[in-house]
DNA sequence: CATGAATGAGCGTTCATTCAT
DNA sequence: GATGAATGAACGCTCATTCAT
């Protein structure tokens, strides 16, 4: 069984990949000509549907990628790593180092996803739905096994953590700011769990 | 005293800034022609550019106007309600306030203001920061009188705080649902000041 | 019996005609809005279809108006200015003269009298063949009375004097020199009576 | 050694030029929509800008041309040529011919050349300060090997014989008239070396 | 497979002209 | 008479996509 030569697997498909998200994420999406994507790839413009249905489809191919790796590498994590805590703490990590992985991918999570252009949003919710019903879940373990609150709603504490992290990683994306991720994410789980009030145990 | 007739008095020009907010909203702004704009205004085409300078200021001026008066609304609150805590409380109720004021003008928030488009980012960055400001300069006097840890960021914590509650708020944009906005503010408060760790005294 | 009050004899129509020639010289017809001649005017753009059929018709009236001007300045010297020569002389110097009395309309003479733009040819054409005509009738006077050589064709002179002229006082128009009308008017009819070549009696 | 596709060697980067010359001449610069050049010279709209940044570049390029064959022309012929009588005739001559060559560039330059539009001045205005300097110098030389008069300005006979070409050349351009090049520059340069008064010896 | 010239629909914007006040 | 807000057709230009080579 062989991969097509213009599937996912081939080396030009992956470069208009990185060509797209630099390009994109310098200028967006509507001030993005396919010609200027076929350019920084280093191939003629007709060749990028060669690979690929539009250029939404590499938007979209683009976007699909980096959540399906990071479910991916969540997922792995948790097989060995049960506490929820230490979970939460391993998801705000894995989303704050996003940064420092593609800086220019992290620039075009923070600008595209949330754009209302119909074809872009429908199919982002669909990831952001997938890794908050991820956090819930190990919020309501958490729950469950007495370590959490059980007065707070599951669903507001975790798009709080989302948002949360996911504004801290905008701005120092946005600013040029570089932080540590791992520590980063001990401070944001320390706020989340034992709050900000003067008293409260440091975790 | 009179207002130039083209002014931001008139009334068409507030039934463009209308029009344009909810087709925005529907559409994102690259995928809303200017003509659909004056459509849904009731006006002709060239009627828009007597009272804004181009297609960018009428979303400009859209989104200056919501912050500005959101700053307005906070700042009169800040003179009768001093507490830290309190001041918190107003914000979070008044940013998650924005979906039922006017939906289309937060869909715009959630999906526009974030753009890469450098016209955009410019000016919004900037109502950004102003955001965080405040929030940082309440949290910073709780820290002085001390209501608030002194062991966490300043800069930190007002960064989660906004993402919580922009996230919550974007969430239920993009889902539709209704919460009540005083109910959920003191919740994300809650959880901000005592964590979501079991034992923490309910606040 | 009187004028209509948004006739010729009015304030007003006189006020838009120089503010439309002062306008289209310095930025051509057409970028020169309507509104920016009635502006320069002191008028509403309205104002402008009340002494005037359209745009085309005010600047037609200003250039057949200074036609107009020319030709009966012509003609009344005529009456006592009868030698060939002299009459060539006469209407050179009123002809660079155009200059000092009026630069705009200079300009906007040397600029837009020539478009191709259809509605400005016809009319403009119909003024030049006049000029021309009047200078051929007194070449023919001069060949007749024995005074210019009768070798060459009046028409062809009479294109050569005009075209020198209009060059000369073209030229002087877009560098911004000055000259002395009278003395350059002698200096164009010397050469076009004598000739250049060396030997030739100066006049 | 190869052409780039869209550059001035091609067949259609020509037919746009010719087209633009034509649909130019006919309707002046501006009432002639680019859509009207593109549909001259059977091309779609967007491919103009393949071969022109803009469509006053396509103007300019095919002024630009006209004026530097006319002193390539003119510089050739110079070599071999060196009389200043026969000089000025081989001037008026080639100048003359334009008609003939390409009647709508020859219209093109009577309408367009003398535009205020600023972006039309300025380039033209350069080719005839050329022009201008061309034939003086070949006054001065004349001159100072005594076949000239040396009491007229070199700059006003300059101007005299180049308006009075153009002008013939409009006048015919206008009316349709067709003429001999050769034999029309020889009256001229009779008329601008002998003069037309009466006695003058025919040169 | 790869190219890039060609397409043409669609955009933001301008402006001559009208007409209710 | 005078106004100037309103109109909407028309413009120059861009760019996603196709297809002959």
């Amino acid at each position: 069984m062989t991969v097509p030569a213009t599937g996912p697997g081939s080396e030009k498909y992956q470069r208009i990949l990185d060509a797209a998200v630099e390009v994109i994420a310098e200028n967006g999406y509507f001030n993005s000509p396919v010609s200027a994507i076929a350019a920084r790839a280093g191939v003629a413009d007709g060749t990028i549907y060669l690979y690929f249905k539009s250029k939404d489809d590499v938007l979209r191919t683009a976007i699909d990628t980096t959540f399906d790796r990071f479910h991916r590498q969540v997922g792995e994590q948790f097989e060995t790593l049960q506490g929820p805590r230490e979970q939460l703490e391993y998801i705000a990590q894995v989303h704050l180092e996003s940064h420092a992985v593609n800086r220019s991918m992290a620039i075009l999570m923070q600008t595209e996803v949330r754009q209302s252009a119909k074809f872009i949003a429908e199919f982002s919710h669909h990831h952001l739905v997938k890794y908050i019903s991820v956090v819930r879940e190990v919020i309501r373990r958490g729950q469950k096994e007495g370590i959490f609150r059980q007065d707070v709603s599951d669903g507001v504490v975790a798009h709080c953590m989302f948002g949360a992290i996911d504004e801290l990683l905008s701005s120092a994306v946005f600013t040029g700011r570089v932080y540590d991720a791992k520590a980063t994410a001990a401070q944001v789980i320390d706020v989340l769990l034992n709050g900000i009030k003067a008293g409260s145990a440091k975790s």
